[in-house]
Formats: C-alpha cells, structure tokens, sequence
DNA sequence: GGTGCGAGTGAACGGTGTTCGCTAACGCCG
DNA sequence: CGGCGTTAGCGAACACCGTTCACTCGCACC
C-alpha cells in the first residue's frame, strides 16, 4: 500500500528528502537558538552530526539554505494565521482579520529572530538574491503569506463593502501599479480596495516591526494597547468598528 | 588664541579625536561601498592604512564602532532633515512636516545601508547591546533625531490644533504609558497628541521601511506615488489637509 | 557480482573578530 | 636636556566562518 503509484521515490530520494528535512530544522534551531547572525553552516552541520561540506549536497550556499529556510517559516507563519482564522466562530471575515492580525502580532513577538529574517533588511539574508528573475521559494511563500490578508479584506469588501477612494482621486502614476497588481487577482476589484489594504497593511506591518525591533521603546514599554488602538483605528477603516472586540486573553 | 582656556586638550588628545573621527568616516565609506555586513574591521583598517587590531585602541568591539557609527548617521540624518525644513518658505509646521517627511524617504531611499542600520532589525547592529542600563550613543541621537518630527507636529497642535482623541477614549494601559512619555517633554501636551503622533510615525516608518526592505515589490514598482497618497492621508490627520501639495520636484 | 553514483569526510584557502606581546615615538617631569 | 611612563600601532596567533576539492565508503542497479 506504499508506492503502488507510479511515483519515482526510490529509497535514496526519500533518505534525501528527510535529511533536507532535517537540515531546515536544525537550521531553524540554530537560528532561534543562536540568532541571524548566528546561523552558521557549521554550526547547523554540527547540531545534526554532520560537517559543513556535506550541507553542500543539498544547497549551492549559505544563501540558498537561508532562503529556503524563510520559505519554511513564512509557511509556518501562514498555518498558525490559518488557524487563528479557522478558530473565529461564527466565520465572518471581520472578527477573522482581527484574529489574524493578533496572531501575527503574536508570532512575530514571540519569533524575534525568525520575524527579523523574514521581515527586516533583506541585506543580509535574501531577496536581491534571485533578483530580477523568476522568483525563488522565499517570494512565493511570501505571497502565499500577504493572501491570508489579502483574501479576508476582499471577503470583508464584498461581503458589506468599506469606503474606497475613487478611481479618479487615485493619482495616475498609482492608479496604473494598482491596475497591474489587481490584474494578477482571480477576482476584480476596484483600484481603491487595493490602496485601502496597502495602506492597512503597512500601518500592520510599521507597528509590529517597530514593535519587535525596538524602535517604540522611546515611546512605549509594552507596545500592546497601541497595537490594540491601532487595530480598532484599522477596523473603522473596513467598516467593523463596531466588530472590533478587545482581545481575548 | 588657540587653548587660552583651561582645556585640558593635549596634543595627544586632539590626534587621537582625529584619528577616531577617520575610523568612523573610513567605517562610514566601508559601509555604503560594502553594505552592512561588509563592515569589517579590517576592511575599515585597510581604508585607512591602518591594521585591525589598532582600532580596538578606539572602540571595544566592531559593536562599539558600530553604535558609534550609528550615532554620527542620526546626526547626519538630523542635519539632512533641519537642512529640508529650513528651507520651506515661509517657515509654517504644516509644510515643513511634509518637506521633512519627504526628505526622510530620499535619505532612506538614497542611503539603502545606512538606513537598515539605522531602522532595520537591531539583531546584529545595536541596541540591546547596553540593553537595560544607561542609553548608549546610538539611543541619544535617535531620540534627537525622533524631535525633528515631535516637535514639528506639536508646533502644528499649538498652532492651530487638529482632531485628537479624548484621554478617557484611550486604554487606561495606553493612558498611563503615554503619560509617562509626555512626562518627559518640555512642554506638556494632551495625551492625544502623543496617540496621533506616534500613529503618524508608524505609517511613515512602516511606508519607507517596507519601501527600503523591498516588501512592497509585490504590490508596487514604484512606491513614490503611494508614499505621497499616504502623506496626504496624514496631512489630513493633522488638520493640514488644504496644505498639502505635491512634492516640489 | 562488478560498477557507478552519491553521501559524507577531512584538509585546505582566504576571510573574519579578537587577544597578546612587542616596538617605538611621544609628552611630561626632574 | 635626559630619563621615564604612557600609548599608538604592528605582527602573530587563535578560533571561527563560507567554500572548494580530493577522497572514501556504501548502497542501488545492471
């Protein structure tokens, strides 16, 4: 009952997809464990009893491992919003956003090294890399993550609608990148749905950056209840502020 | 006419603030020719026809030379933005706002590793480094630096006001917090000032952080237009809106 | 059952941050 | 003016990094 398919997985492609399995998770614990800059191959080779050379079998370079690894993460990332989402009953989008957006307060909270990676300056880790063509795990992955937003603001829009700018107040230079972007959609939208998610979604991602990397402490010491506001001020943007409920914990 | 005064600058100490201001300009070149983690002492040495092992007569560690680093960019992003506001004629908040904000994104936009030093993820740069104890350097010019943009916006509360929330429709927690912010300034101003204040930072910051960072490639090939939509968005939040106008250039 | 392929190793190269012992020049004081 | 202490800077060294290369071993297949 094994591999009565016709499936090409012999015993070495399957020893060889567990070791890369098992690498992407050492290299996850290296990373937690050790930080970004920490993440060496060496000690990643060291923590599953191998040697560094050998990571070469399975990736062209330290880059290309890290890449995948955020490919990795940024699933994780998109199951745990999943579930959040997939909690919320009765399963309205309104209440779900909220839940999705605390959840990712939460992960990136709790996955400081994790969220610096695949959220912070791409300097260092990728991004650039496969610059210009196509797009490597890590984009794809990405985008898979941005949907999880993305799909809920268009049901909260379709479902009762929210204010939306115009067509026409959209500046031409802007309204032709969001007919482009909107044209990659399987389903239409107006151009001013596109601006009024880009503009939530950068008031999400400003807040919980400068939160996990330190640029509110000059402020705030627990940036919590401004994260809360915030969330409210972005509800009343998408016409649920009378959905928006105080977190549960 | 030299040191009439009691100064007590030998001209042993006068070289040596010399030398030391070569090895931060010299980290400085290193920086943007070589990126962040380009950033080696030894190539900093070499610059400067020095070796290694005689910077740490200067700094404790590549940390230290780091946050020092840090520190002089503040600075100079401090001057860039003073230089952009004191140009506006005539000399009204509302407008120079706009000019500083403005200037802000080109600094970031021109100065790609510098600003990921300065805004990016402090996990291998600075800031937790004398984490608890005593603000470093570093800490001292971003908060000079975060005054441009305090003081500008309560110029324009003073001046003529804009809508801000009352203080029993802020969080108790977020209340308290804010209080002990506003505690710190030299003129005291409604908590919602500092609620309006510090939501306007967020949208900037998350706008030129996701620009920079290149997480806005998925929406947009161009963000300037949608960096302008914003900071009219933002000009309207602090009662500027019939101020805005379009970038000069 | 021999053979080829691939996983894994150890050594090596050039690079890094950092420490240590040394030299040599400089400022100060007698 | 001469000796002395301080200090800038150097070279070697250590441990670590990413990466390459020659090599061995064992499994899979003909």
């Amino acid at each position: 009952m094994a591999e009565l398919s016709a499936e090409p997985v012999s015993r070495r492609d399957r020893l060889r997809a567990d070791t890369l399995r098992e690498i992407k998770q050492a290299a996850r614990q290296v990373l937690v464990a050790q930080g970004v800059d920490g993440l060496a191959l060496r000690a990643v080779a060291r923590e599953m009893g191998m040697t560094a050379p050998a990571l070469y079998r399975y990736f062209d370079s330290r880059e290309d491992l890290v890449e995948n690894v955020v490919a990795d993460l940024y699933d994780e990332l998109v199951s745990v919003l999943e579930a959040a989402r997939d909690a919320v009953v009765p399963a309205e989008p309104g209440p779900q956003l909220l839940a999705v957006s605390r959840a990712f307060r939460a992960w990136a909270t709790t996955h400081h090294a994790e969220f610096g990676l695949l959220f912070g300056s791409p300097a260092e880790s990728v991004g650039i890399a496969t610059h210009g063509e196509g797009e490597g795990p890590a984009q794809q992955a990405a985008r898979r993550f941005g949907q999880v937003f993305g799909t809920l603001v268009a049901q909260i829009y379709l479902d009762r609608g929210f204010p939306i700018p115009a067509d026409d107040e959209i500046e031409p230079a802007l309204q032709e990148q969001l007919t482009t972007w909107c044209d990659t959609l399987p389903v239409p939208l107006p151009l001013g749905v596109m601006h009024v998610f880009l503009s939530c979604w950068i008031r999400l991602y400003g807040m919980v950056c400068m939160e996990v990397f330190g640029h509110l402490r000059f402020a705030l010491e627990d940036p919590q209840p401004m994260f809360e506001a915030e969330l409210r001020d972005l509800a009343g943007l998408l016409g649920a502020a009378q959905e928006y409920r105080p977190p549960s914990t």
